[in-house]
DNA sequence: TAGATTGTTAATCGATTAACAATC
DNA sequence: TAGATTGTTAATCGATTAACAATC
């Protein structure tokens, strides 16, 4: 399952695009594709999509294309959506609800074991299925239950430190909605940082762009 | 304000990083900065900062390094935060109220009109100050009060026809968070399609390279 | 077999880094 | 002036594209 090579940052930036489109294809009923017709979906070369994919070995077949079911399974596999991670999602707020209550953490290869808020109001509730905790339990849970990641939705002052002691408990990956850059690579813990301000901030610019 | 020189989609991507970065900087105080000592924070190389500034003509000063104040602004002026850009939310379900209630539009160029929700218990309700208005009345409005561009939180099978029609009515952008991959650049329309699983499916991955 | 399409090597392109003269 | 640091050109590096032989 695990190739030898390092792979690229940029072809590792496109496998969930490709795991996404892929999945999107077999709900459609498609049952195998060429990198051409792949490619013109997608906005991409065909060349590049050959490439990418022989970064792992390539799973195609001459004069056939790409079977949509083995493609799935073998992006999956290297996505490791199948290793049933889990995780832990701190401060039940108006962000950390709406990720409770709609996102689909298994799609992305994840059980969400519970939440973590230090608001006594919230303690107890369910959202979306999920438990709210006491924050006071938090390491005490992380410790026993040893979940792989945490999900960051509290204040953005709180992150820093909260990131670090998370890490000394054992998490081995943080999805951080603070605002704040959080960097823990050198110790091998692998941070997301989603910022959608600048993603908007983007638009706003492109926007600006396209009336000159 | 505007360049001349086409500027790569990779500057691009860095400018609201910067921008962050640098309101940052003023928050604590700093009034001015080498591009070694932004590089060094940003984890960039000092050559690549200059370059990128140099994009849009250079606001530094050799011996001295770059004003912090001047870098914002000019920043800023790139980016178009200040072009006094409207939006409107459609969807005021979990997800659209999670960014009516937190989400901190100014901050990135733009003035949230109202939202939009075809719910009628929604309709009349305020959340952070946004009114929730009725999706009957949604085309109307926007032809009469022109608003920039409009933030897609609604179910991902209504997404594609209703781009379509919003780019009718004149809409200039999308900020598009339903999970359907929109391309309507080439209508002269920028998107941001946000895939938070894209990002959640990254860190999977690399969670299990760590361990390789 | 003939046609199609991959896997893979070579060529091109673009982005990053290094170096240094210009200049504050 | 001397020191610092930019702006900018040249060198390197990496990623994308093109081409084609291998093969289903």
């Amino acid at each position: 399952m695990e190739r030898k090579q390092e792979v690229s940052k940029a072809v590792v930036q496109r496998l969930p695009r490709y795991y996404r489109n892929i999945c999107e294809l077999k709900a459609e009923g498609v049952q195998r594709i060429s990198s051409r017709a792949l490619a013109e979906r997608m906005g991409l070369t065909a060349s590049q999509i050959r490439q990418d994919f022989n970064c792992f070995g390539g799973f195609g077949q001459q004069g056939y294309g790409y079977n949509v079911d083995k493609l799935q399974e073998e992006l999956g596999a290297i996505l490791g959506l199948r290793a049933g991670r889990t995780a832990v999602l701190i401060g039940a707020g108006n962000l950390g609800r709406a990720l409770l209550n709609n996102f689909d953490f298994s799609a992305s290869g994840f059980k969400l074991l519970c939440a973590f808020d230090a608001n006594q109001e919230l303690v107890g509730k369910k959202f979306g299925g999920h438990e709210v905790r006491s924050s006071s339990t938090l390491f005490e849970f992380v410790d026993r239950r040893k979940p792989d990641v945490a999900v960051l939705t509290i204040p953005r002052t709180h992150a820093p430190d909260l990131a670090h002691e998370l890490v000394d408990h054992g998490i081995r990956g943080l999805w951080n909605f603070t605002g704040e850059d959080l960097h823990l690579e050198g110790l091998g813990v692998p941070v997301e940082n989603v910022h959608l301000s600048d993603s908007l901030m983007t638009l706003c610019h492109l926007v600006g762009m396209e009336e000159a």
